[in-house]
DNA sequence: ATTATCTATAGATCTATAGATAATGC
DNA sequence: ATTATCTATAGATCTATAGATAATGC
């Protein structure tokens, strides 16, 4: 049964905005028919929508990105962006934290137009970073700001991924202080 | 037709070595049935073996982990351990790599036995890293070697996952800098 | 007439198990 | 007798497609 335009539009959001958080919970590992049940309609429609799960998986991840780009938008100081980053609340979230974290593993063994939007997410990260940087030469501080963007990845990767909670914090925090935010 | 003892143990040593490559490639993704044909065998074989393909997963990582030690074992300095830790050689070959950076977005989406060995892998490599600093407190220069480890893990992470060469490569070389290496 | 959605299904693949086979090791 | 391995298969799940349905938009 065939909805009207607004509807359909809207509903494309649904997909999106439940796509980007199961992509980024569960990695490609997640399967089209709980994406579509997700957002409440059968997989037919997905399909119909966009084609594949792959252009799915590109356009649910550019989605996330965009969203992160917004929360970070007005972060003043790298100790700032640290402490948001590199907190408690972000581990314990994957579902709506940064995508660029929660896909690092999984892009290089997609291909084509998942890793391209990933690509282009770092490198806008990486791009706020250096501009929270003093006022070196502006390739040299590119490149500081691909060392922290790396920090700031690994921090949140590695503490979603040990099973000791202690230790997931530590981490956290150690990272935090290597890049000069307060706690 | 059963074999030998001996015969029986060469294939089991050749079933972790297959499957500690094909894990560190692409993660919980593998499929069984490619595990045991790359190891020269049925998948019948392997789970009378091993049980579960969950616990020979725990138990390739545990192995990739030894060998991974075993080959940072002579090194002397940070930098040094930074500079082959973060080259590309290192990128360019996951499937021999370091297992903690291949399976670090997998292993919060596994359970158990995988997540436990993951984590002992990540604490032995903070060890080592900690034994490289100078001399102080040592609860702090763990501290340290955690943040450390992050910005290695990321890096590699990061330079195998963006899609542009040249960005791969500044990642690696921003990262060795910063934590003091050479180039 | 167009099209967003649904139903049904194809075809592949995935993990796991049961039972047969055949050589070892007692 | 034990057991490492293989064959065959169950049962679930996965991606994708074809065709029907029914409401929109012209």
């Amino acid at each position: 049964m065939r909805v009207s335009k607004e509807k359909a539009a809207e509903n494309r959001e649904r997909i999106l905005t439940a796509a980007a958080r199961l992509f980024r919970e569960r990695g490609m590992a997640v399967g089209v028919d709980e994406l579509a049940s997700a957002a409440g309609m059968t997989h037919g429609s997905l399909y119909s929508q966009f084609g594949s799960k792959d252009r799915l998986a590109a356009e649910a991840l550019r989605f996330a990105l965009a969203g992160s780009a917004e929360k970070y938008a007005n972060v003043e100081t790298l100790s700032d962006y640290a402490s948001r980053y590199l907190s408690e609340r972000h581990r314990d979230a994957p579902g709506g934290g940064c995508a660029v974290a929660a896909l690092s593993c999984d892009a290089p063994r997609v291909g084509g137009p998942v890793r391209r939007v990933f690509t282009e997410g770092l490198l806008r990260m990486v791009q706020r970073l250096s501009r929270l940087r003093g006022g070196k030469a502006q390739r040299r501080q590119e490149d500081q700001a691909l060392a922290v963007a790396a920090t700031l990845v690994g921090g949140i990767v590695l503490s979603r991924a040990v099973d000791d909670p202690e230790l997931s914090d530590r981490i956290l925090a150690a990272c935090r202080i290597s890049l000069g935010a307060s706690s």
